[in-house]
DNA sequence: GTGAAAGCGCTAACAA
DNA sequence: TTGTTAGCGCTTTCAC
């Protein structure tokens, strides 16, 4: 009866469901995929011996009948840092959820970055794709495109995708009014490298935007006030010794991460300045060390902003949802013990705004 | 000439090729995988012709014809966790450099550990399996080896496959050690709750292994000392005021993690007691922010338990290796800031002992 | 509502 | 060294 001759060890196949319940192969993937036109007898029959068989379809097998995949590919710039494994996990417990796989993929440095758009990446590996604050040149974006599938990216403003993101100048100008209202004139700001070439943009955007934030707040500007070091705790601590080093030291410091900000942190530990007193800081994030180090800061809610790309994602793959929609998500400005007005100016307000107690 | 007519987008076959090159099929393939018996004239041609059209193999359809899936799997109990992400890193580091793809799947909570074993996961997906901290149970091991690709687990002692980790024993005596040899003899600990039911075996173990050290030493032990919370910086937090609030207070308090260390930090604080002074605290992992906040640690080189995990197992896919190796990467004590000699026994070592100076 | 037939694009014997 | 011939296990028209 059996179709044909199978190894023991062997997991069934479609024709072997067939057999067993007695119908054609076709039926059995019908039945199984929940297509219409089919008796619901038939299709319970059929879902009965496909579990007593253990039958489970042939990725391979259905991807090339069907050219789909049901994995989406994921693309991040570095995958030990604290936001991207955040947006990862967000994205996973979505893509799960739907029965999507999930095919990671780390950009890291300039060399890997290159080598990545060399090959030709998620070539009929994936029915879409999310990426992760990577900063597409023209031509990568075209061979992006070029697979042919939907493509979300987060906290990037692609042209002709799907995204969702943060508003960033919005955010930074939280975080650079909140030093104003305190009382802060001289506002500098930490900030990681942006990487040689295009590729992580997040690093130049933050800049821009707290520019523009201080100038609006009409408050001063030093170039001396804006140092680069490398990403993560030991970069930032050499930008921030860059910035004592200053002719005259900004009264507080808006850091483009929390990571550099805990870097600024203890930077200005064993430099001997106490913060808030001597320094106020302001980080970018909300990363769970943030409470523990007292750390102010502007929040992004990083897994929702990963749910919420996988989820445009499978929408678009579904055909609904506007397949170039931009999502904002909001942000707030988390304020703990790293930030307080300024010495000089902290007397005058005692002074003059605290008469009761 | 061409074999078939072809919609301007539909990426190149390997037909297109053969055509192209004027050989067959098989040829193509032959050359394109570096198979032996090609001629490196026709190999050249293949080559170039390939490139010129952009061809690239449909994994489906090689992996039908193959069996093969050039795709590992990676199962982590916890994504958005340091140790987890720091390991995948180094896993992908060494997939991507053998042109592998990686298939990541997030266990997460009970709810989700047995939604994973529900389906047949990874079934046929990929060609091989690295299990990072997911201590198995017998009946899902079997699920897991039914799926007849090699395995290699990190961090566990999984019988019968290949495994990489740290000698836990050793690592935690080397805590207590140090402790004991500054003096402290009423040692704490701090460790993250198990799993309701088996999942992620590290806390428990390590729990069993500061027992053991802490007997060997010639220690007090007290099971007030051993206080357990949920995961995270909060649990910590909650665990330590529990060990804070114990009849006798140990003088050094040992934890599961860095992250548990960390949130027994900021508790000790809050409570006004001064570390290394009141209470000396170490932890494990060497996260990136244990140098920030001064933390004495266990190092583990992660990325390279992840890296060595890998590399095992393309070993066994490529049938050199033992399939069933342990490899034991070494760990070390990094003295920070955050242990001194207890209180009393201090003034007895600086009386007897600092003369000078 | 169901079945038959024709691929999807490759790899792997087996011939030559 | 190269080509021919069968599949791999499914999905998808198109009939019925």
């Amino acid at each position: 009866m059996a179709r044909r001759l199978r190894r023991q060890a062997a997991p069934a196949t479609i024709f072997d469901v067939a057999d067993q319940a007695g119908v054609s192969a076709s039926t059995v993937s019908r039945s199984l995929r929940g297509m219409p036109n089919v008796a619901s007898s038939t299709r319970e029959r059929v879902e009965r011996v496909a579990d007593e068989l253990g039958y489970d379809a042939s990725p391979a097998a259905s991807g090339l009948a069907s050219g789909r995949t049901t994995t989406i590919g994921v693309v991040v710039p570095f995958l030990s840092r604290w936001y991207f494994m955040r947006v990862v996990d967000g994205v996973e417990q979505v893509l799960r959820g739907a029965g999507y796989d999930l095919l990671l993929t780390n950009l890291g440095d300039a060399a890997g970055r290159t080598r990545f758009f060399q090959r030709q990446p998620f070539n009929r590996k994936v029915d879409g794709l999310i990426l992760v604050d990577v900063a597409l040149q023209p031509d990568e974006q075209a061979q992006m495109q070029a697979l042919g599938v939907p493509i979300t990216v987060v906290a990037g403003a692609a042209l002709g995708v799907a995204s969702v993101g943060i508003d960033e100048t919005q955010s930074v100008r939280m975080a650079v009014q909140h030093l104003a209202h305190l009382g802060h004139e001289q506002i500098g700001m930490i900030r990681a490298e942006a990487e040689p070439g295009p590729g992580f943009e997040v690093p130049d955007q933050r800049r821009a935007s707290f520019l523009s934030a201080v100038a609006e707040a009409g408050l001063e500007t030093e170039p001396e006030w804006i140092v680069t070091g490398e990403w993560g705790l030991d970069g930032a601590a050499v930008a921030t010794q860059n910035l004592l080093a200053a002719r005259r030291m900004p009264t507080a410091i808006f850091a483009g991460s929390d990571e550099t900000a805990f870097g600024a942190l203890r930077t200005l530990r064993l430099a001997g300045l106490e913060v808030p007193r001597h320094m106020s800081v302001v980080g970018f994030d909300d990363h769970d060390m943030a409470g523990v180090v007292n750390l102010t800061t502007i929040a992004q809610p990083v897994a929702r902003i990963g749910a919420a790309a996988a989820t445009m994602l499978l929408d678009a793959l579904d055909g609904r949802g506007d397949p170039f929609a931009r999502v904002v998500v909001p942000t707030r400005l988390v304020v703990r013990g790293s930030t307080a007005p300024p010495i000089r100016r902290r007397r005058q307000v005692l002074r003059s705004a605290a008469p009761a107690r």
